[in-house]
RNA sequence: GCCGCAGUAGCUCAGUGGUAGAGCGCACCCUUGGUAAGGGUGAGGUCGGGAGUUCAAUCCUCCCCUGCGGCACCA
């Protein structure tokens, strides 16, 4: 006898073993129909696994939350599947599912183009069709690895001779294909439905080690419904149309070229949007105690040596010599002798220097010294990114020279700076996360558990809930994460707070202490925006390029109907531009429509337009970006409003 | 750096083994028009760079550069 327990706490017995199919089955015959998985003690399993104890079942529908996850994994099943029978001796190696879709990676010398992912998706189809049935067995692992190896499949042979001692090899059958899994899966191929897509191919390394051979991925996307997918694949549409290369281009805010890979050339509304949050960000660090300085691009390599750069970091650096390059025709430019400078990739040991030039009180504690200081790293080519990875960067940098007993108030009081400048930015919606020490790390545990707690004792103490992150701290401390969420719910990180205490000790900084002994300070690595570069870039897609207008680079437009209004639109540009707004007029010979549409597409956050009624009696017609209607206003009050809505919002407090 | 794809006018893109096209933008002219494209004319390209095949290459082949999507990297 077996008792199953349902979820309404009613007990079902039965004679013998039986699956998550005949439970089913003796509830309901439509339940029966619905049900693509079971719960068995609240484990997720197989419908068809044989429950021979007493247990508590639960019947799994596509209506449960795991559900998707459980589609995705038989659509990566099903992309196997489909590519073994069209490609006969492509070796498949793992399939899991990611955030959502899936993706298979497959061993084969041809690679696969665009028209072979439409031939795939199209068996796919067709084998959801033929409604195959999943059967699973557990293998001997000789006997698995054997079999994958005679059958040439020699990476899930390694899989296998890999997985843990004692863990079962499970084998899934679906129809006459099958898979080294350990599932579970759906009942049949019937239950995937046909809510996927094929999105693209990638190489990707073998088990993610750039030593290893590269194999082919090829990633889609799978959903509960036709409806969900395509909202999906619109909302890739609507990132697309956000991407900040692109807009930047359209806006003509700055530009790549060749010649300069990963930097930035800013034209003046892109810099205008830098400058506006430079300022900013000037300001609130000034009213929260910062002391900012400026240090040297280039310093000699002896020097990195020391902070432990050269050793850790060097192959992200750029190297200069320190040498007047030969100008002799048919000469080398350079002797290959000279000693070695290089370019800073942060201001860390810079700001050390600074602190430690005269002797450093217990009462001088604590030191937030910042810098807007322009770093160069030598990222690898490929993982370029418009704003979002660059080679020349620009941090919000601070670092705070501190006493271990501060670290907690100073973490609170960074926080609430952090909190208050993402409010005033519009992205409210971050996720903290504590960095703990990882698995190589410097310095005794005893004051990793102090640091670690001093962390989350400030977290606390500010009001936030956090998770930790694991063994994902910086080698020299712990670390905060910032996740925001923009507004169509990606998740970016910019700020950063990481605790160390390995460069005031490397770099030998110190100060003395109430009895006069000579003390390490703790620094803490701090920025609000993180990078001016990546901060903008997801700015821009956050807001879609229509910034806010206080960080609009041109805030107004005084545009004209007709040239009788010249003179007025100027003199109401004047005024507007008094108030402290950013204004540009356009009288140029078009028509309004077309002026309207064309600053609408710059995305100008407000066009005044001015005709002759407008100059007769001193007014504006204002038209606010993404309004279908306009307002006419007295000139005056236009710009009183503009500029007070144009004030910054520190400076806008200020005033309040 | 690795795998794949791409590179034609400022932008978006078409096209062909016989040295190139559209729309937008730009310039000029006409038009002074009331809230998302008024009309006309014109300028603009070493078809990413180099080599090869060919009578002939923007097109085919090879190498390089750059961009894009991933991977790896990310103090």
């Amino acid at each position: 006898m077996v008792a199953i327990t349902l979820p309404d706490g009613s007990v079902r017995r039965f004679d013998g073993p039986v699956t998550g199919t005949d439970i089913a089955e003796s509830i309901s015959k439509s339940l029966a129909k619905k049900a693509i998985a079971m719960r068995v003690d609240g484990a997720l399993t197989d419908l068809f696994e044989p429950v021979a104890r007493d247990a508590t079942v639960e019947i799994v529908t596509r209506d449960d939350p795991q559900a998707l996850e459980l589609v995705r994994h038989d659509a990566a099943h099903l992309l196997a599947q489909a590519v073994q029978e069209l490609y006969p001796g492509t070796q498949v190696t793992i399939g899991p599912v990611i955030e959502d879709g899936f993706y298979y990676d497959f061993a084969r010398d041809e690679p696969f183009s665009s028209d072979d992912l439409e031939r795939i998706e199209t068996r796919m189809a067709e084998i959801v069709d033929e409604d195959r049935p999943t059967r699973k067995e557990v293998w001997d692992r000789e006997e698995a690895i054997r079999h994958f190896k005679k059958i040439g499949e020699t990476y899930k042979a390694e899989i296998i001779a890999d997985l843990p001692e004692g863990e079962e090899i499970k084998i899934y059958w679906h129809g006459d294909w099958h898979d080294l899994c350990r599932g579970p899966h759906l009942p049949s191929t019937k239950h995937i439905g046909k809510a996927f897509k094929l999105m693209k191919v990638a190489g990707a390394y073998w088990r993610g080690d750039h030593r290893n051979p590269m194999l082919q991925r090829i990633y889609g996307t799978a959903w509960l419904s036709e409806k969900d997918l395509k909202a999906h694949l619109q909302r890739l549409d609507e990132a697309e149309k956000r991407d900040h290369r692109r807009l930047g281009r359209e806006l003509g805010l700055f530009h790549f070229q060749p010649e300069a890979q990963g930097s930035v050339f800013w034209h003046p509304k892109g810099y205008m949007i830098w400058r506006v949050l430079e300022a900013y960000i000037r300001r609130r660090q000034d009213e929260d105690g910062y002391v900012e300085v400026k240090t040297p691009q280039l310093l000699d390599s002896v020097f990195w040596e020391k902070s432990g750069h050269w050793s850790k970091f060097r192959e992200n650096m750029f190297v200069v010599p320190d040498e007047i390059p030969s100008t002799e025709e048919g000469k080398p430019v350079l002797s290959g002798e000279a000693g070695l400078m290089a370019l800073k990739p942060m201001n860390c040991p810079a700001h050390v220097q600074i602190f430690k030039q005269g002797v450093k009180s217990y009462r001088d504690l604590p030191i937030r010294m910042a810098e807007f200081g322009c770093c160069h790293r030598n990222e690898a080519h490929g993982g370029l990114h418009g704003l979002l990875r660059v080679r020349q960067m620009t941090q919000d940098d601070a670092h705070i020279f501190c006493r271990e007993d501060q670290i907690t108030d100073e973490t609170k009081r960074f926080l609430a700076l952090f909190a208050r400048v993402y409010d005033d930015m519009g992205l409210s919606d971050i996720r903290y996360k504590l960095a703990t020490r990882p698995e190589n790390r410097a310095g005794e545990d005893a004051v990793w558990d102090r640091a670690e707690k001093a962390l989350a004792d400030a977290l606390t103490a500010s009001g936030l809930d956090f998770d930790y992150a694991e063994g994902e701290g910086a080698f020299y401390g712990p670390k905060l994460e910032f996740h925001l969420t923009d507004a169509i719910g990606r998740t970016w990180q910019a700020g950063t707070f990481q605790l160390d205490y390995v460069l005031p000790e490397r770099l030998d900084a110190s100060y003395v202490d109430e009895t006069g002994a000579k003390r390490r300070p703790v620094m803490l690595h701090r920025a609000v925006l993180g990078t001016f570069e990546r901060f903008i870039g997801l700015l821009i897609e956050h807001y879609a390029g229509r910034l806010p207008l206080w960080l609009a680079p041109v805030q107004v437009v005084v545009a004209t109907i007709t040239s009788e209004a010249d003179d007025y639109a100027k003199e109401a540009a004047a005024l507007l531009a008094a108030k402290g707004l950013r204004v540009e007029t356009d009288l140029r010979n078009e028509k309004i429509n077309y002026k309207v549409r064309e600053h609408s597409h710059a995305k100008v956050p407000a066009i005044a337009v001015v005709g002759a009624r407008e100059a007769d009696e001193r007014k504006v017609s204002l038209r606010r970006l993404g309004a279908e209607r306009q307002e006419v206003l007295d000139l005056d009050e236009a710009a009183a409003r503009l500029g007070e809505e144009a004030t910054p919002p520190d400076l806008r407090a200020r005033k309040a």
